[in-house]
DNA sequence: TGTAATTTTTAAGCGAACTTAAAAATTTTT
DNA sequence: AAAAATTTTTAAGTTCGCTTAAAAATTACA
C-alpha cells in the first residue's frame, strides 16, 4: 500500500476523533468545520478515500472508517501522542504549544522512528494531556474516567485527562495550578449554575465552572 | 513571509549543496538529477522561486541563492543535522538510516522546536557524519575542518573541535595531553585497524584509535 | 566557422486538493 | 403534506508541482 499524504491522514484522524462521540458516523459539514475547508472539498476527498477502501462513504448520510482506515487513524493518534510526550517531557515545552507541533510531526513516515521514540520515552501509556497512547499493535488502555461534571460528591479522584486543547483552556489550568494526577475532591455542587467546589491535593480550594468541569476527566481512586 | 512548501525548501537545500563546490551557481540539469525530476519541472520551479526573491535565475545559465534564500537553506541544513544528531545519539539509530528520516523532519516548521532540540543535544557543532551544524544565527564552523580519521598524511593540522562530550573521552584527551589548537601531523596510518600515528606540536608522538580519530576535528594550516 | 550534439526552455496537459456557485437531497417547520 | 430551510453534492474553475514533446539556445567538434 502506497503511503498517504498528510492531508489524507488528517481526514482519517478527524473521522476517528469526531466519530468517537457518535456511533462512528461523521457528517460532511462537521469534517468541513474541523478541517476549515468547504463542504464541497470534503465530499471530493471522501469519495477518493472510499476508492482507496479507507472509509465507507454514503451520500447525504456520512462517513466512517473501514478496518484499514481505522488502523491508520490509530497509528496517527499514536504518533501524535508520542510526539506530544516527547515535546513536553524531553524538550520541556509548555502544554499549550505541543499540539500544533505534534500535528506536523505525526505525519513523518517511519515505523522504526515511532518504535524507537516509544522506547526512548519508556513506553508511556498516557500523553501529557492524559490521553491514552495506543501501543504498537493499536491497543489502547482505558482507565475508568468520568468528566468532573459527572463526578460524585466526597469521592476521591485524580485528574486523568483534559478534553480541550485550546491554548486558553491550557493557560487557565496553568493559572489555577491544576495538573495531571492531582488529587481532586468535590466538596460542593451548586445546583443553580452547576459550578463545583473542589479541593486540590486536599489543600487548595477553588470553584470550577460547569464548562471547565466538562473538560476535566477524573479517575476515582 | 509565508512559509515555504517542503518541495520549495528542498530546491533551496540542493542549490546550496550543489553550489558549494562551484562558485554558487547550479545548472538546471544537476538539480533535475538530484531531485529526480524532469529538467522542465526544475525550470518551472526556479522561475517561481525567483519571483519570491529566493534565488537569482538566469535563463540557460543557472541559478544561485539570494541572501534570503541562503538564510532559509542554511536553516534547513541546521535542522537536518540537528535531527540526524538526535536520531543517532538519542534514539540510537544506525548511520545508514538517519538521513532519510531527517529529510522528512527537516521540514517541520517551528523555530522553538529547533532551538529546544539544539539545547537538548547540548549545542553540538558537528553532526554524526562530522558535518558542521549551523548555529541559531546561521554561522557555520569553518568548512575546512575534517575529522582526523579523514585527514591526509604529512599535512599540518590544528585541533579545532571535539565531538564527544563524554567524561571518558575528555579524560582521555587530558591523559594524552592533547588540547585545542595543538599542532597535529599524521605520520602513519595503519590500514588494518585504521589507527593513526601522529605527532603533537612536532614533539610527542602517539597512536590514536579509529574511534578517537573520528571525534577529533582538525583544520589544515 | 558551420553543423551536430547537448542542454534548457516553452507549450500543453495531468492529478491532487482546494474554491465558489448552482442543483439536488434531506430535514424542519407550519 | 407542502413549503421553507438546511445540508450535501455536482459542476466548473484555480493553483501547485509534476509530466512529455517540441522548439530554442548553448556548447562541442570537425
Amino acid at each position: 500500500m502506497t503511503t498517504l499524504s498528510a492531508i489524507e491522514e488528517n481526514y482519517l484522524k478527524y473521522i476517528l476523533q469526531l466519530g468517537e462521540m457518535q456511533n462512528g458516523n461523521v457528517k460532511t459539514n462537521d469534517l468541513a468545520y474541523k478541517l476549515e475547508h468547504s463542504a464541497a472539498s470534503v465530499t471530493d476527498m471522501l469519495k477518493r478515500l472510499a476508492d482507496k477502501n479507507l472509509v465507507v462513504y454514503k451520500k447525504y448520510y456520512g462517513v466512517s472508517l473501514t478496518k484499514s482506515g481505522l488502523k491508520i487513524a490509530v497509528k496517527i493518534l499514536r504518533k501524535h501522542r508520542l510526539w506530544e510526550t516527547f515535546l513536553a517531557k524531553k524538550l520541556k515545552f509548555t502544554w499549550d504549544k505541543i499540539h500544533v507541533i505534534a500535528e506536523q510531526l505525526e505525519h513523518v513516515q517511519s515505523d522504526e522512528l515511532i518504535d524507537k521514540m516509544d522506547e526512548f520515552l519508556g513506553f508511556p501509556k498516557f500523553d501529557p494531556h492524559g490521553d491514552p497512547i495506543p501501543d504498537k499493535h493499536g491497543n489502547i488502555s482505558l482507565p475508568n474516567v468520568v468528566s468532573l461534571a459527572d463526578a460524585k460528591m466526597k469521592k476521591q479522584y485524580t485528574l486523568q485527562n483534559v478534553n480541550d486543547d485550546s491554548a486558553a483552556f491550557l493557560k487557565y489550568l496553568n493559572k489555577i495550578q491544576l495538573q495531571l494526577n492531582d488529587k481532586i475532591k468535590i466538596i460542593d455542587k451548586e445546583e443553580f449554575d452547576e459550578t463545583i467546589q473542589i479541593t486540590i491535593n486536599d489543600k487548595k480550594q477553588l470553584t470550577i465552572s460547569k464548562d471547565a468541569a466538562k473538560n476535566l476527566f477524573v479517575k476515582s481512586i
